[in-house]
DNA sequence: AAGTCTCA
DNA sequence: ACAT
């Protein structure tokens, strides 16, 4: 068993490349491809204790995204509102432990993105499907510290606006094993995703056939 | 308004 | 623009 919390001995044949988006915000290009294989494990085994589901926003609308949680809190929303809970309401039980390997590369991408020490307490699970997509919105929590945005599996453009619903935003490519950091001045910008488009899945694996995988660490409280 | 629809 |  591999020591999850130092560099792969290949580390130098995985570079990535550091994007500024702001002050406090960066697309990390490649970072988390070293981490591959352990994510998409992990994720695999997290689905089982914890399906995906697609949550009713306080409109009463259903999301297209898919989505579960692991760690200490999981973002959750329904007709009264949206919120972190302790436990799953779908099994009445604790969302399941975050895995060593999702915190160390939360902590080391805030670190790359020259954000203070990050040990986030919650991490949500997105998938989206072809035609999936996410409308602008703020990421609630914790807003002293950062979120942290890894994409695996289908290529998508992101949607990154400012503080306002109404300002304007930029389209930015994001693709399998690029992070997203986003802190400090930066942490309440508005961002979404546009419909993810079908293609050809850039790596063989079950969970990423005609899909992508987005998974956000945060702190809840 | 973490959603969807309509119009220009 | 619109609703729960």
């Amino acid at each position: 068993m591999q020591d999850l919390f130092s560099p792969p001995a290949d580390e130098g044949q995985m570079p990535w490349e550091r994007i500024a988006i702001g002050h406090q915000a960066c697309v990390l290009r490649g970072f988390a491809l070293r981490w591959e294989s352990d994510l998409l494990g992990q994720v695999q085994e997290l689905v089982q204790r914890a399906p995906f589901r697609h949550l009713r926003t306080p409109g009463g609308r259903q999301m297209q995204v898919a989505m579960t949680n692991c760690g200490d809190f999981g973002w959750y929303s329904d007709q009264r509102g949206y919120r972190y809970t302790a436990t799953d309401p779908l099994s009445g039980q604790p969302w399941p432990p975050m895995p060593p390997a999702f915190a160390a590369l939360a902590a080391q991408a805030a670190e790359a993105a020259d954000l203070p020490p990050f040990a986030p307490n919650a991490c949500l699970i997105n998938r989206y499907t072809v035609g999936t997509r996410l409308t602008l919105h703020q990421d609630e929590g914790d807003a002293r510290h950062p979120i942290v945005s890894v994409s695996l599996g289908l290529p998508a453009i992101f949607l990154w606006g400012g503080d306002q619903r109404a300002d304007a935003t930029q389209k930015l490519p994001l693709q399998h094993g690029d992070v997203v950091v986003w802190g400090g001045v930066d942490r309440m910008r508005y961002h979404g995703v546009m419909p993810v488009k079908e293609g050809a899945s850039p790596v063989a694996h079950p969970l990423l056939d005609g899909q992508r995988i987005n998974l956000t660490f945060r702190r809840a409280s």
